[in-house]
DNA sequence: TTACATAGTATCCTTTTGTATACCATGGAT
DNA sequence: ATCCATGGTATACAAAAGGATACTATGTAA
């Protein structure tokens, strides 16, 4: 899906679907939703979400990079230090997040 | 995903997940899309999306009824009819679809 | 000079998801 | 008798996504 949209030009021929690519991937809305509660550095990502991988992790705030979301600010020190954030747009996905959430508190309690 | 979830007894860690995992399927919003406006029956639903493959659209319809978001009524006739629609659950997907619709104008428009 | 911490890459593999294509069952119309 | 339409299944395959593991670069501190 995110290889195909963007080899047309990021066309999408449907918003939701727009969406769907931008936090579709597997740890996207937990990172996200970390982020929501402010800049994180990358280790601290990674202790906040145990299960993802090293490789994973940095794939997925990659792309969220990309898609304009989050904000990768390095600091030229050694060891390294790289902090991420929400951007502008990266804040306006809380609303989504938030009716998302309802909806699948909703849904799991009827199961 | 699904499968694991399934495993363990559609049990979520998460509530988006949950979301995610509903219409996370690569036809299934357009397929709500297209029922929120109304009955219809497979053939339509396959003119309706000329894209999807008859076993796509099957496998993501049955999806859809498995987590009680669609209702699929055969008629026992030659040749079949069956069709689909929205249970009252998946009828409360419209908001979730609305703000996901709405951010990702936005987000495309950015772009 | 050696070890350390951080934020990564690189490689290989498995799982999941989706596609292509062909086939099937049925009862009514011709 | 046979052909048709509908709503599927079955099989094989391709591609995408994700996971496991090992490796790397570098300035500083001991």
């Amino acid at each position: 899906m995110r290889e195909k949209a963007e080899k047309q030009g990021n066309h999408y021929n449907c918003p939701v679907e727009a969406t769907m690519e931008v936090i579709g991937g597997k740890w996207k809305v937990i990172i996200i939703h970390h982020l929501l509660d402010g800049t994180k550095r990358f280790s601290e990502l990674r202790r906040l979400i145990p299960q993802v991988t090293q490789r994973m992790l940095t794939s997925q705030l990659r792309e969220l990079e990309s898609d304009g979301a989050v904000h990768r600010e390095v600091y030229p020190q050694v060891p390294p230090k790289v902090e991420y954030s929400l951007t502008k747009l990266g804040k306006t996905l809380e609303p989504v997040l938030l009716v998302m959430h309802d909806w699948g508190n909703n849904f799991i309690e009827r199961s």
